[in-house]
DNA sequence: ACCGTCTAGGTGACATGTCAACAACTGGGT
DNA sequence: ACCCAGTTGTTGACATGTCACCTAGACGGT
């Protein structure tokens, strides 16, 4: 084995940068997100990406898909979000094995209340800070890392 | 309520792509962690830490701080750690309450083990896809948000 | 129609993280 | 010397995520 090439004081700099913003702005809009919507971020996740399509519902291998999540996780994590009434499972028409996740009036409900507070933590704490061209890089370059890696042949989390 | 402000189209594609970013990268780095070092992510940060401090040593609390985890969260992680033999606890001299979290020589000898490959899984997976304009951009801009997370008022995890 | 194989989703056991409560100890004020 | 509010680290109960495995249904080849 070679010796690594190590990060260089920039790259570093990057590096533990990114890492601790990602843990504080974490803790930073949970916390927000819980306290005046009661809602984790995984349940703000759901509902998001429920409420943006047309019917208000998906196929449950679909959502998954678009979460990067396992199937088994949002399972679970449907089953406690039906206990809460904010989802519903119905049955799939056209297949027998399929799930469909579909948002209950509650959960429109819930996610129309929290999506202003939520988008505007997002600004103060990260959008807001950030110059026109930051965000125009941070597009860019988020783009670019997203692609390598699902261009790549890595199994999603549900293929695995 | 006023009409919030939404995110306009390239503040969402940053936004997204941030987020979308985050969770590939760390399914990535996980799975090539565990794969050829048989470390999680969380046993990395741990015992990077520790190595990075002259003695090998630190403060339970100093380390919680540091990594910004709960003393509770690192408590209960320590305790698997230790059972794995990769970390000890000493008594304090200084403070009958305290404890030491020491590197033990697996401990070492697992760092050391990891640490070239987990480089370079997070140069090929993001450093390197960057150009050096993106790197200090990247570095500017978290600084920026951390400093802006970290001054306010915000509890760390282990203050609340 | 019947296989064999694949896919969808669910489930239980377990690993990890959070939260509140606790005992042991510190350190300043008196 | 003694009190007492604050700090340190641990613990147990619980929430969440992961993993391996299972059943039911889909679907192509024969």
């Amino acid at each position: 084995m070679d010796e690594p090439r190590w990060l260089d004081e920039r790259e570093n700099r990057a590096w533990r940068g990114y890492r601790r913003m990602r843990r504080l702005l974490d803790l930073e809009l949970a916390r927000d997100l819980m306290q005046d919507a009661g809602l984790s971020e995984p349940d703000y996740d759901v509902l998001s990406d429920l409420s943006e399509t047309p019917d208000q519902r998906l196929r449950l291998s679909e959502l998954a898909d678009r979460m990067l999540w396992s199937r088994s996780r949002l399972s679970h994590h449907l089953t406690r979000m039906q206990q809460r009434g904010l989802v519903t499972r119905e049955e799939c028409p056209s297949d027998g094995r399929g799930s469909i996740v579909a948002l209950t009036p509650a959960g429109r409900q819930a996610i129309e209340a929290a999506a202003p507070g939520h988008v505007a933590a997002v600004r103060r704490h990260l959008i807001d800070l950030l110059t026109p061209e930051e965000v125009e890089a941070l597009g860019a370059l988020t783009h670019r890392v997203v692609n390598h890696l699902a261009g790549g042949q890595r199994p999603s989390p549900s293929e695995v």
